[in-house]
Parts: C-alpha cells; sequence; structure tokens
DNA sequence: CACCCTATTGCAAACGTTTGCATAAAGTTC
DNA sequence: GAACTTTATGCAAACGTTTGCAATAGGGTG
C-alpha cells in the first residue's frame, strides 16, 4: 500500500466545486444533491463515485477514501428509490402482524408488540429495514403487495391466526416468508416459533408437582399454537389417574379471563384448584377475578401463564410462566428469512421455553 | 354516460394477448410483470395504462375500468421504487423510537408500544406506509437518511429523550417532522403531547383530596414530559398548607421502582403516604414492593400512575391513573406531519387527559 | 367546408442509481 | 520493445414509472 500523505487524498477539484455552489447549490435552498454532482465535485465519473461509496474493490483506496470523505461533508445520501429501482432490490422486510379481528384495531398484546420489537432489532442488526403492515394495508395479494410492489424483499408474518389462506396463498406465489407460530403445523412456509406442545407439557406436569389435580386450561384451541399447549396440557392430564381437566374457551384478552373466571366461581363455586392459562396477560385477568373472590394463589388455586411479558414478575402474586425467548426468536425469524432470499429452502425451527417459577404456583 | 354493455368493457386485444403469453410468461416462472406489458395486453399505451390505474379523470371510464380489471385479474401491481424515484415522494413515514439509553436494545415499555400501534394504525388510514426505525439505523443525520435518502416522507419521533439536538438538526435542515413529547416544550419543532402540567395537578389534587398529605414523585424530571407533572405536584403541594413532599428521581422502569420504594420502607419507614408515579409500570413496580410489606392500598398508601395502560385495569387493587388518549394522539400527529407535507408551519397540540378512578386512591 | 373546441390517447423524456463493457494507463514478461 | 496482463476509470444502457406536450378524432358552429 503506498505511503501518501492524507491531506492529498482530500484535495478536491477547485474548479468544479464552484462552479457546482454557484451553478445553483448556493441560491436553490438545499436542492437534493445526487451522485452525479458529487462526482463532479470530485472529478470523477458517477461510476466511480457509486463504486466508491459503494465499497467496489475495483476503485483505488485513495479515491475511494476521498469520495466517502466528501459524501459525508455534504450529507450526501444515496436515493433509495433510484438504488432499488436499479437493484431490483429493497434491503426492506415487512412485518405483518396477523389479526383475527375483521375490525380494524391497534394491537394492544404486550407481546406480541415485544416480538415486533424484537424482530425490528434483528432486522437491524443484518441492515435492512423495517415495514410496519398490517393485513388492512396489504390486502390479500400480499406477494403482490409487497414483492411485485417492491416494497419489501421478504415478509415476516406475526401470528399464524385461524385461517391461513392468506398465508399459504403467499407462500406458493413464492413469497420469501417466515411465520411466527407453531413449527408444528406442516405448510409450505417457514415457521419459528417454541415448542407448543413440551410447554404444554411442562406447564401442567408443574402444576400436578404442585399439587393440582382438577386442572382448567384457558384460551382457544382454534389457534395452532394454543391447540399445542393444550395437547400437552391434555397428555399429562391422562397421565395422571386422580387428575380432571376441563376447557374455558376464551378469546385471549385479560378481561374476557376475568369474566369467565368470575362467572365460573358464581356459578360451581371452586371447582378447580389449577389454572394454565394459554398468555400472561389472561393468567393475570384470572388472577383479579380469583383475588377479588378471596381465592388464595397459589394456595387454593396455582396458577401458570405463558410468555413472561413484565408484568409477570410485577403482579403480586408473582406469575409463574413459561418464559418464550422473543428475544432468540427475532433473530431466528430473520436469519431463516435472509436465508431464503439467498436461494435455500424454507424450513422451520422450534425454540425451548423455559419454566419461570414464580408465587403463583 | 353512454349506456353501453358491460361485455365490451372486458373484451381485450387478444392478439397481443398470445403474444403476451407466448413471448415469455408461460415458460419464464411468473416474471414480474410491469405496466407496459399490462398496457400491451390491453392494447393501449402505458400512458394510459398509467393514467387509469391512478384514477386520472382524463381517461374515459371505459378504458379506466378495463383496465383497473385486468390488473386484478392479472394480480398486477406497480412497481413502488420506480414510481418513487419517479414522483419524488414515498408514500412512507419514518417512526423513529427515541431512545436514552446507548447501547441498542429492544424497547419493553407497553405504553410506546402502544403508541407506536395507534400511529401504525392512523398512518395507514391516510394511505401511507410505516418504516419503523430507531436511532441505530438512521444515526444521526436524519434528513440525510430519510429525506434526501427517499426513504420516506415525513418522520415522527416517538420520546423526545433527554437530549435533543439530533432532533432540532433535522428540524432545521427542514424534515417534515412531529414529535410525540411534552408541547409546552419551545422548539422548532412540532409537538404533540398531553397536556402534563395539568395532568400533574389532576394526579396530586386527587391524591391530596383523598387526604394524602406527605406525598411522593417517583420519576426522573430530567425528562421534558416528567418535569412538567413535577411541576404540576409542586405547584398543587403548595397550595396545601399542611403537604409535604418529596422526589424520588429513578429510572421509568418497575423495576427501578420496586427497589426504591423497597430500599425507602427499610430505611426511613412508611414516610408518606401518597405516591404520584411517572407511569403505570412505576406505579405497579411500588405497588409490588408495598403489598410485600403489608402496607395496605389506599387505607395507607393512595397511589396514581400515568398512560392507563392495559393492566392499570388488571392490578389488584386496579390503579388510579392518567389515561393518554393514544388513539388520538396517533391520529394528530399524523394529521401534523401530513399538514407540514402540503407546506403547513409546524404546530404543536396539547391533548387532554382524563382521570381514570380505580381502586388504588 | 373551414374552423374551433373538446375528449381521449400516445410519444418521449425524466427521475438517480448500478454495472457490463470498452478504454486507457501502467506494469510485467520474454 | 512488442505483447500481454493488471489496475483504474468512464460510457451508456437499463430499471419501471409519470407527465408535459403533441396528436388525433369527433362534433358542433357559422
Amino acid at each position: 500500500m503506498p505511503n501518501q500523505s492524507i491531506d492529498s487524498v482530500l484535495k478536491i477539484n477547485i474548479f468544479n466545486l464552484l462552479q457546482w455552489f454557484f451553478g445553483g447549490a448556493l441560491y436553490m435552498q438545499s436542492k437534493k444533491m445526487k451522485l452525479a454532482d458529487l462526482a463532479k465535485l470530485a472529478g470523477v465519473s458517477t461510476s466511480t463515485a457509486s463504486r466508491a461509496l459503494n465499497n467496489n474493490p475495483l476503485i483505488k483506496e485513495e479515491t475511494r477514501i476521498k469520495l466517502q470523505a466528501l459524501a459525508k461533508k455534504h450529507n450526501f445520501s444515496l436515493n433509495a428509490a433510484a438504488s432499488r429501482l436499479r437493484l431490483q432490490k429493497t434491503n426492506v422486510i415487512a412485518v405483518l402482524i396477523n389479526f383475527d379481528a375483521e375490525t380494524e384495531q391497534s394491537i394492544d398484546d404486550p407481546f406480541l408488540l415485544k416480538v415486533v420489537s424484537d424482530i425490528n432489532l434483528a432486522v437491524n442488526r443484518q441492515g435492512y429495514e423495517l415495514l410496519l403492515s398490517n393485513s388492512y394495508m396489504a390486502g390479500d395479494d400480499w406477494h403482490g403487495y409487497f414483492i411485485d410492489g417492491r416494497r419489501a424483499d421478504g415478509v415476516i408474518v406475526v401470528g399464524q391466526g385461524k385461517q391461513q389462506a392468506r398465508i399459504e396463498r403467499a407462500a406458493r406465489e413464492g413469497t420469501p416468508l417466515v411465520v411466527w407460530g407453531d413449527p408444528k403445523t406442516q405448510g409450505e412456509y417457514a415457521i419459528v416459533g417454541s415448542d407448543n406442545y413440551l410447554a404444554g407439557c411442562t406447564a401442567t406436569r408443574h402444576l400436578l408437582d404442585r399439587g393440582a389435580r382438577r386442572l382448567l386450561f384457558m384460551g382457544d384451541p382454534a389457534h395452532a399454537e394454543l391447540a399445542e399447549r393444550y395437547r400437552g396440557f391434555c397428555d399429562q392430564i391422562s397421565k395422571e389417574p386422580e387428575a380432571s381437566a376441563s376447557l374455558l374457551k376464551i378469546d385471549i384478552t385479560s378481561l374476557a379471563a376475568y369474566e369467565v373466571i368470575n362467572q365460573t366461581l358464581l356459578s360451581e363455586g371452586l371447582s378447580f384448584d389449577g389454572i394454565f392459562a394459554c398468555s400472561d396477560m389472561v393468567a393475570l385477568g384470572a388472577m383479579k377475578a380469583l383475588k377479588e373472590r378471596y381465592v388464595s394463589i397459589p394456595n387454593d388455586v396455582r396458577l401458570v401463564g405463558f410468555d413472561d411479558i413484565a408484568m409477570a414478575d410485577i403482579s403480586s402474586p408473582s406469575l409463574t410462566t413459561i418464559k418464550q425467548n422473543t428475544r432468540l426468536a427475532g433473530q431466528v425469524l430473520v436469519d431463516k428469512l435472509l436465508a431464503q432470499l439467498k436461494g435455500d429452502k424454507p424450513d422451520s425451527a422450534q425454540l425451548d421455553v423455559e419454566l419461570v417459577m414464580r408465587q403463583s404456583s
């Protein structure tokens, strides 16, 4: 490598600078500078400027450093729209939150939002940007909207939902696609998620170990993930001769949980001594109802939630729960998607969960 | 309007269709169709096709309907990258979550995530898309990155943070910009937020009305929003001769709140009988510490939070709090930003808050 | 029929990059 | 010193839209 002075590196073509300056840049209030302007300033062609900024090894190091310094000095940014058009690549990943509700509404589940936030982190770390979307914008034709429309290079769907037709269609049409959901689901597309069956077993076994015998499952097995948890639940119950179980099929909200527990206590009295709630929000709703009726947790009823949201630690009693590793999930989702962009086949992944023991059990 | 048959509307140029079909579309695995292809199929020019799809009134209705039907039939989508390049407009709004922490980390505050979710809703309703970003991606030069880089037409910043240099720079450079923060802050940029001073007064007055006299403020007045709440707090205290106040300066997390209350009880005993927490998460952390030491809420200590997150209703005792209207906030933020895009001057807006009375006070 | 007016469409340029290929300069080998 | 290789750069085309302007057709009017 030549040992030349750094001064010469920063020298630029004065004549061209003046020409550009008085040619308009001074008068027009910060008219956007384009690559050609930068190149002219430096006295090189746009090809060279482009390659220099993109660290193309064809370019001499001296030239590259000079151009990058010049770009920084003038706060120059490449026009992403032009790049994307030329490259047929956006460097954007769309995250699609898959509602069940038909009505347009904002998301309220802190766990889902945490997942999105962790995906964002992983996406950025790979140098991609995150387009936050939902079925309202994307319509039914996800492939057309995102891929053909050149809005994103791939899609991460958060939540399988109850009907998976649109996911399947998008996958069939060749959309690079990863879904956060239950990885045991068979399909054309890759699914990343926790081992819900095992988690269901673990939680239920824990309740049984703590002495619970008349167990309740709160949630809606119409969701693929919850179905697996319920399966684990049932399997463990059946292994315990004296144990009995019943299912409270509810929406996954704390309010629904609160109401159904209230109602159950009212009509049947305390007919159970252990609850496996399909999410922490559901568990906390149930907890509220129990406490209001002076049912002691964990003495009268043992309670286990799912997700390990921040509130699980703050509630009193603090909530025993199954921790889903959202941080890792985000990373795996993005890795799987980028692998598809490089041509790999989609494949699913199952993440380990962890029982976090707290006071409620 | 001519009363012609609908059949003719859907008729297309068979010859051109065949030509396109055998010219490659059949063999190439769904090579992306472009506007020119669609135009050829319909037997019109790309200009006409473009105008037809964009509902340009120059185009005869018959032609427009025919082209839109054809586009839908073939799942045609315009290439957004090309449109953006040509139009110099992205139809994207960037949402930038402004961390204090230097370390890269995901967001955990359910309230902030709710705000983002509600912004998303409002953005979509205006036909824009949402680019979710953070300081890690955008660097210091927000104008260069988002605006010059043609990634977005405007920026919504969630959280003023402790240092506002980057916001001010972006505003100075002409970035269309709206900030979620304290609207009383003077600056070059528009701020939308709750009336934090009034909210602080309301919450404190409520505590006083409930009989509390030795009050605690939990939060960090280095944040503009919290400073206003604290100011309201102090003003109300000073109006009540027998009342005294002190400040617990902590990070805005439930854990910090839990620890500081524990520590205070340990070192000073129960030296207070009312708490105004700067957020619900802080309030819930405090609540946990109090309950663990058998301090009765609201008998011994009255507690008021801020935000009205979902958990406020589920905790027991349920949490009295100041409700921030995030739904409206999202809408106003987006409206103010779009107004700037149309050339209006930025102006701030103050939103009403509401005291939600529950059991904790 | 000449004229103008309106309604509808097409032509071609432009938006700002990136990159295959050609070119030029400099170094290497026989 | 001719022939070849290597290194660094420039030329020009292409990505897929949108739109100002020109053009055409049709209809009405004097």
